[in-house]
DNA sequence: GGGAGAATTGAGAGTCATCTCAATATTGAG
DNA sequence: CTCAATATTGAGATGACTCTCAATTCTCCC
């Protein structure tokens, strides 16, 4: 039996306050999505179906939600990197890095779509301290650390983010060519860049792409907060273990 | 022939209102700048030093400043870009068309940050046609077309609008490392994704980024907008009677 | 200068947002 | 089952924003 009870009751003991927490957390990601910068209370407690007045409950204010939406996401995104971080060979880890980034936003189309979005409702001033920041000087400075000669400069940092971040503007719309070739087209343009043999990156970049997949699965199953994974409706959470 | 109507030129009263909203217009690209998708009719106003009822003959409602923000903006990037297009090796094109955007965004940091933040003030289903779409389309094909054997994919769109997209953002927050170097390794890098060879790219991109300013600054006292030039606090231009 | 028409003003109507709070409903341990 | 603690509700208070319009000021042609 276990009919799932009307009152959606998860475990005993659970307090009802944690739920609605994360229900107004995905429902946040769901209306920055759509609506970005602009998004308002309002928008937010419709899509949680709750009133108006609850959101205070968990929430000193929008900017407040703001933030935590910018902890989640941006979280969901560095733990995802620091899940592979291991690598042996740097360009291998590039890639590999880059690869999964994409397999993610492909994953979480809103997870993506709110993380670009973020990046850019910063003031200019405060471009520099941008939430992203961080995520793309770690992987340009992963990139290159004893394997290239090169050292991370701005404007590799430059290459390496802004690329990246079209590119999953690209995967997070959903355009026709957003395909495994795109991906590793793309990351193979970025190891040539970064110096490496035109041939050797096209091997990388082919290899990495392919790995994918099954290193993301593994890190869903293992990390992800079950909560935010609803916020992507295309993937079922618990599919069977082949695809 | 001609016009026989009535007075075929209108002249009574009409100067002031041209300035008048070339002046809401540079208030716009500051606000813009400052305050991004969150701006307001007063906020242009206010700096435009004029009264809220003053706005609405200029322009019919708030969306249509934007609309026509955006024209602006994209229309002197676009400009800058089709001065030199007539270049002849596509390498050499393409490294020129760069380093004058970096020019141009360094010269006049507003225009630039307009620029950027409008990139993102779209909502993900229009991305695709977002105002500086087919600018990066553009440069993309004109970087590839007759010289690499690579076509222009997606892939190198990504890579090549990405980067300078991520390179604006930097030189016009005027970031410390903002230099002739950086714009010149940032170009270098480019190319040598494309499939350049590592010398060859170094060495025009550094001829590239010397030669931009010239070019630029013919390019601003031909073609550019004086209006528009005043949202360069900068630029000392300005050389009297505004007729 | 005189005056017709262009240009500007700013108060105010209407809308929508954020956030509060007293009242109400729900939860779950004993 | 009971009831105190916990959580939710939704109608306002408040303020900011967009857009209108009758009244006023300014321009500049003659």
């Amino acid at each position: 039996m276990s009919t799932p009870a009307p009152t959606p009751t998860p475990r005993r003991g659970t307090r009802k306050k944690e739920r609605t927490r994360r229900e107004l957390l995905v429902a946040a990601i769901d209306a920055i999505a759509a609506e970005g910068e602009a998004v308002t209370v309002l928008d937010v407690t419709r899509r949680a179906e709750v009133s108006n007045g609850t959101f205070y409950n968990y929430f000193a204010d929008r900017e407040a939600l703001i933030d935590a939406v910018i902890d989640e996401v941006v979280g969901t995104f560095t733990t995802t990197m620091a899940e592979i971080v291991e690598h042996e060979d740097p360009a291998l880890r590039f890639a590999t890095i880059t690869a999964l980034l994409f397999e993610h936003a492909a994953a979480f189309p809103q997870l993506a779509t709110v993380m670009l979005r973020l990046d850019a409702m910063r003031r200019p001033e405060t471009w520099g301290e941008a939430p992203l920041r961080p995520l793309g000087d770690d992987l340009a400075q992963g990139a290159l650390t004893g394997r290239f000669d090169r050292e991370p400069s701005a404007a590799v940092v430059d290459l390496v983010t802004g690329t990246m971040l079209r590119a999953l503007r690209r995967i997070a719309s959903d355009e026709h060519d957003a395909t495994a070739e795109h991906r590793s087209e793309v990351i193979a343009l970025l190891l040539r860049g970064l110096g490496l043999d035109p041939d050797e990156a096209e091997t990388l970049s082919a290899v990495a792409v392919a790995a994918a997949p099954d290193i993301h699965r593994a890190h869903v199953d293992r990390a992800l907060d079950p909560v935010l994974a609803q916020a992507a409706p295309s993937t079922p959470s618990a599919p069977g273990a082949d695809r």
